[in-house]
DNA sequence: TGTTAGCACTCAACGCAAAAGAGTGCTAAT
DNA sequence: ATTAGCACTCTTTTGCGTTGAGTGCTAACA
């Protein structure tokens, strides 16, 4: 749907200033904005008219319009413009990750932080998924009886601890002859080649081994399948300053979203088709308890693939033009320092 | 201070009914319970008189009376009795934990998520520290470059990954040899023998593996040393239901400090002296955070060491009884299902 | 002397109506 | 097509009497 130019305009108006105050918005206050250009009669009109193609709503007839979630759709596609951040703030952000460079885990909590604090909205972060794919290394660490910790380091220095139950109690020779064997095949094969099929024909291992190494190849697969990358999150207190969570029903709710990660999780992961920035407005989010939030998502990636992602949440009157701006610079920051682990 | 029979037995009915409603408690309705042995008249003057013994208070002339903190510890110290646990809820919890048993992190959320449940009032859970001085087996594994990964087994059977950054890389046989050498160690001396002038004076050892066991042995030592055990916490939402926390910004503090867990962990912490259940009313918790709570906590053990704590918080008007029977149990079960790991 | 009935008094809470205020839609003039 | 003017609508605020729960005091009573 196109709108003219003096609609468009008006529009943007009535956003920014309900971003702004959380108050619906009356012809008189945008007609301030035009310094006399428009009376507050005609924007009357043209608010009447916006409101027909469904961009405004009035909450009662006496009061201004506020924004549909459809005026923030046609506002994020087609008048917003993603703004570089400003040198300063860039500099501040660069020299937090300096400080935290080398440790994946501080990146990420650096990230989650600095997120909620500048957005003043909710933040999420997706660490990376370790999967068996890129499983470089492992070793097999007896703890009590027939229970073992297997470490799973994966090519990109990234670690994972698994327990698994076997069937046989281990001494830490065994321990270590097991951890040798998967090793040197990892060694020499891609880790997804390595399967049942290739353990059974393996030369100079005996019977009893076979099984256990089964057992581990196979609890490893699964407990990486099962594994969710870790979901971090902070800044839920941040969204209960906002006048729309007032009341004490939505700010239950809100708490409780908050602790679902796996809700989280799910939105975070999303289809990120081509864009960089990926925005969901209200009810175009996935899940139902996510209906009322707006979502902004960027991925980021190590060597070309995704392997992880960063978002904020906020309500439907975002600030979606600096918030999206803030994305796509830290964005580019964890890719950098991300690249820096792998190649120090 | 010391209460006549009459004046407790009145106090007692005021806390319980306040606990109950989280309304001011008039005297009709303490006359009431009396089933007219005493006149409403009679206990206002019976009111007026705790009221100026500061364990009531009016919110104003025409209201009831409420009960102070002092009150509140006066319950707690000389009227109110922990019962036993009915026998179908010991069963049903009881048999939860048959199902979790085993894996401690399984064991830790149940509980957490158990407290909540059964109380309505928000649980937090400190789960057991990996200390150096229980140290059993060590395990030191290559990431990436100079990183290394250490993983620490103790006695219990718990675990502790720790990722360090050395002045050297180590080759897989570097990392096995180093791992040995301290596990051999580990194997003859208690880990708290294990210290720098040990190291320097070892046979067989090169003075460049010297250097990198001692970075690992203080690296080890020190993480595990500020690493502070899990704080897991659930049930907020709970509280929020309670007409005390009807107001935005006492949900904005609660939600804020359970955010905290350092708060929540310093709270569990605390001093244990030779109660099993420690309660702690309102201005009695060391944190400005809490002083509108109440907290009751109990300690679990493992061979007669405190390894963890597990704690509810409520409004000040608690189930004290009630939450203490529940804590009392689930602390045992807790005992009875780590002793069980232990000697599986 | 301790207990009790009775009564005046206090004060939050509730309901209701009037007033204020913000904003619209419509009409008629430009 | 734009605009000024105005009646109309509906929320919010304010003020005010009413209600009701509960107290404290006094005087009578056991």
């Amino acid at each position: 749907m196109e709108l003219n130019e003096r609609k468009e305009r008006i529009l943007e108006v009535i956003i920014r200033s309900y971003i702004d105050t959380a108050e619906p918005v009356g012809s008189r206050t945008v007609a301030k904005q035009f310094k006399q250009s428009i009376s507050a009669a005609t924007i009357r009109n043209e608010m009447s008219d916006l409101e027909d193609m469904g961009f405004l709503v009035q909450p009662h007839t006496s009061a201004g319009r506020i924004p549909t979630q459809k005026a923030y759709r046609y506002y994020v596609d087609s008048i917003m413009k993603v703004k570089q951040l400003e040198e300063v703030l860039k500099r501040d952000i660069h020299e937090g990750y300096l400080k935290v460079a080398g440790d994946l885990e501080d990146i990420m909590t650096y990230t989650t932080n600095l997120l909620s604090d500048l957005t003043k909205y909710a933040s999420v972060v997706l660490s990376p998924k370790v999967t068996w794919a890129n499983c470089k290394h492992l070793q097999i660490i007896p703890v009590f009886k027939e229970r073992v910790l297997v470490v799973v380091v994966t090519t990109e220095g990234f670690v994972e601890n698994i327990e698994l139950n076997l069937s046989k109690e281990l001494t830490i020779q065994d321990s270590l002859r097991l951890s040798n064997i998967i090793n040197s095949l990892l060694g020499g094969l891609h880790a997804s080649e390595i399967n049942h099929n290739l353990i059974d024909e393996l030369a100079n291992v005996t019977l009893e081994e076979k099984v256990l190494l089964r057992e581990i190849v196979i609890g490893v697969q699964e407990a990486l399948f099962e594994h969710h990358s870790q979901v971090m999150s902070t800044g839920v207190t941040n969204l209960l300053d906002y006048p729309e969570f007032a009341d004490t029903d939505r700010v239950r709710h809100l708490v409780k979203v908050s602790q679902k990660k796996n809700i989280l999780a799910e939105a975070l992961i999303g289809d990120h088709y081509s864009e960089v920035l990926r925005i969901t407005i209200g009810d175009e989010n996935k899940g139902e308890e996510l209906k009322e939030l707006s979502l902004i998502t960027t991925t980021y990636e190590l060597q070309d693939n995704i392997i992880g992602a960063i978002g904020v949440i906020g309500p439907t009157r975002m600030q979606y033009d600096h918030v999206s701006s803030m994305l796509e610079y830290i964005r580019h920051e964890i890719n950098q320092n991300l690249l820096k682990i792998l190649l120090d």
